[in-house]
DNA sequence: AATAATTTTTAGATTCGTCTAAACATTTAT
DNA sequence: ATAAATGTTTAGACGAATCTAAAAATTATT
């Protein structure tokens, strides 16, 4: 089957709102697509005919087994472009999401699978996220904030969830990346701040707020 | 100024048959899109109205300087593409054109212009047609048919203008690419045929209207 | 030059995705 | 338990891009 952009839009936003909360409505559908509820009631008719999601008026509605399988695939699409556009064309993270979103769409699933191998079957997306394969299996990505991370742990940077200029321009600075080794020397209970060694340079100390936002993984 | 993908359709479409002859007409344009007369004129019509061509009705119409810069611009895209394609993804030439008309309408300039830095600012995509440059600009590249090239001279392949399967299962038969050397051995005045050494094996004879799809340059 | 054939345009309908406004269902608060 | 507030759906309209069928203009033929 071949759907339209908007609905691979909806299908794409209802899978990713399902990640974050079991329960998903027609108004935090439309607030996250950026249109009106009723254009959303009049989308999940056309899903459900087309038998990609379970749909009972005023009760709710959820992507089944099918529904399911096409999200992993445009998510597939999305962090496979992202994962192009930062490591082969130099862009930043936070530039690269708008992209994606049109590239997303493109259909041609040899085009997929060739970017795939040129990539080299990345496991996981510039953000950290991982990649489903071809299948639709998500490869499990065992990351951890870090701001759960024990003291005395060395472990790697996988991923930062905010992606703002502050952000980078932070981590520039204390010339943190993607796969820098982080050391926990302490944790600081008074304020949740930790210091940390990083590549066993100078240790530093970044606030709780920081850390949260930085996802580690262990060897 | 954002055009819709239709459009864009349209406007390349318009820019393709000019260069083949100047008068381009309501139903060939409808035969080149697929689609039928009446939605031709419903469409340029509008594009009239955003002054990106010259349209009298009944009379004909023609891209101005605006459209054809907005022509120039997606031919771009898609020749980058293409490029791209063939020269990363390792896709045969044949396949690739189709893959590109969707990827041509992906909006971002940055993309584009990032793209073309790292394919090294190629000057023509994989069937030798030249890629126009940022400002519309197009290189010129000094081929000739291989049906007018003297006897005796060596040349290299630099595009071919006829890309049926047919065509590329003979070129392919005869190892003959981009880039592939030949030396005009002898030409049969009778029918036009041409006897020619590839990449200095062994000679054959291609017919009149083989070389006359195959555009070569001199060193 | 008149008529026939062809090409182009108009008129009106259709599908997709969206909207607003009103109706309906569910949940919450009194 | 009823009323108020909130959330969801329906009804009807709209713009974009397409279509068919018929009308109008142009071109070709006799």
């Amino acid at each position: 089957m071949n759907y339209s952009t908007s609905e691979e839009n909806y299908i794409k936003s209802i899978y990713h709102l399902q990640q974050q909360s079991e329960l998903v409505t027609t108004n935090s559908l439309a607030h996250e697509i950026n249109t009106r509820p009723a254009s959303v009631t009049d989308m999940l008719k056309k899903l459900h005919v087309k038998k990609l999601l379970e749909y009972e008026k005023y009760k709710g509605f959820r992507l089944n087994a099918t529904g399911s399988k096409v999200a992993l695939n445009i998510v597939r699409r999305h962090r496979l472009w992202e994962y192009f556009l930062v490591t082969k064309l130099g862009f930043d993270w936070d530039k690269v999401h708008v992209i994606a979103e049109e590239l997303e769409h493109v259909s041609s699933t040899e085009l997929i699978e060739r970017l795939d191998g040129y990539l080299n079957f990345p496991k996981a997306d510039p953000h950290g996220d991982p990649i489903p394969d071809m299948h639709g299996k998500v490869p499990h990505i065992n990351q951890q904030s870090l701001a759960d991370v024990a003291e005395k742990k060395t472990v790697f940077v996988s991923s930062v969830s905010n992606q703002s200029p502050e952000m980078l321009e932070l981590l520039k600075h204390y010339n943190i990346k993607i796969g820098t080794s982080l050391k926990v020397n302490k944790r600081f209970l008074f304020d949740g701040s930790v210091e940390i060694r990083v590549m066993k340079h100078t240790a530093c100390v970044i606030s709780e707020q920081v850390a949260k936002n930085i996802f580690v993984h262990h060897d």
